[in-house]
DNA sequence: CTGGATGCCTGGGAGC
DNA sequence: TGCTCCCAGGCATCCA
């Protein structure tokens, strides 16, 4: 399920795409391009153009051409970009990218959650971002108060609408809302500034450890070039109802919320009052692998250093 | 206007 | 072994 920190990951690379042209686009899947306008299928896929930028918000990614149009790919949860493998496709390819240096990009969806949408110019492209929220590696209090601070929807729901903050999906807001010490199912308009402020704090610091152990792969994800993330060994509550909780051994519960299933520790996560790690001399010690910690390969990894 | 519910889609795992 | 059922979830859309 590709969020920020995967999508992030992407970005980087596939930066040895730039400054190349795209000397022929096919489009596998006429459906996966979203709002197709006036111009043609080749067109939209940036055929002709030179790659001057690779932009991202959130979980948005653009290819930007030096015609100044720009193609948004969306990964839904099944989406990847990979380089290099032109023929023969793997299955669920939809899209492939043919480039001057004879570098050939690729978009394959399984379950088809994701599209590309093109846009005729970088105003388009920033009209669009404007609806998203600040991207959530630089999330501020003061912006989440004012997006989502009146709201009477549960944090955890608000911290999944992109129009508050952009780039978190179900797994980095459960990991997020522990590290703060919220309760997932607490109401916006209850909680109190600094509780916004360990939510920011945590948010920021979930994302960026994710990025740099190039996001988190529990089935799907990879990067452009194949390789799989590490960022699934710093998860401390997703996935792990029934275990007992890493910071104080209680059982780690699951509730449905949002439509989704979400993960958190009844103890370190009260419903009223907190509990934070952010700040705390065992700050260190929340995100640290314990031993004996396998990724989801089987593969064992040691513990993660910060 | 707000916020909850639904449907889209397929692979994989559980259960029988 | 092989079948069915259900779940994963980002996002658009609909409805109360």
């Amino acid at each position: 399920m590709p969020e920020l920190p995967e999508v992030e990951t992407l970005r980087r690379t596939l930066t040895p795409l730039l400054g190349l042209r795209v000397t022929r686009a096919h489009l596998l899947r006429p459906d996966i391009l979203l709002s197709p306008s006036t111009h043609t299928a080749p067109t939209a896929m940036l055929q002709g153009d030179r790659l001057t930028a690779i932009d991202r918000r959130g979980k948005q990614l653009a290819l930007i051409g030096a015609s100044g149009r720009a193609l948004v790919i969306q990964l839904g949860m099944s989406g990847q970009l990979l380089l290099g493998a032109d023929s023969p496709h793997p299955s669920h390819t939809h899209a492939v990218w043919h480039f001057d240096s004879g570098a050939a990009l690729l978009f394959r969806d399984p379950r088809r959650f994701g599209g590309l949408t093109s846009l005729p110019s970088l105003d388009a492209l920033i009209a669009r971002w404007h609806t998203l929220g600040p991207d959530g590696l630089n999330i501020r209090t003061p912006e989440l108060i004012v997006r989502a601070g009146a709201s009477r929807r549960a944090v955890k729901a608000a911290l999944l609408d992109q129009s508050v903050l952009a780039g978190v999906g179900n797994i980095y807001a459960d990991e997020s809302l522990f590290l703060a010490g919220v309760h997932p199912a607490a109401r916006c308009d209850r909680l109190k500034p600094e509780a916004w402020a360990r939510i920011a704090e945590a948010i920021r610091l979930v994302l960026a450890r994710a990025v740099e152990a190039r996001g988190s792969t529990l089935r799907d994800y990879r990067d452009a070039s194949g390789a799989p993330g590490a960022a699934q060994n710093l998860h401390r509550v997703y996935g792990r109802a029934g275990l007992p909780c890493l910071t104080c051994t209680r059982i780690i519960r699951s509730m449905m919320l949002a439509q989704r299933t979400t993960c958190f520790c009844p103890h370190c996560q009260p419903v009223r009052g907190k509990r934070s790690f952010l700040g705390a001399p065992s700050f260190a010690a929340v995100l640290r692998v314990p031993r004996g910690h396998t990724d989801a390969a089987g593969t064992p990894s040691g513990p993660f250093r910060f």
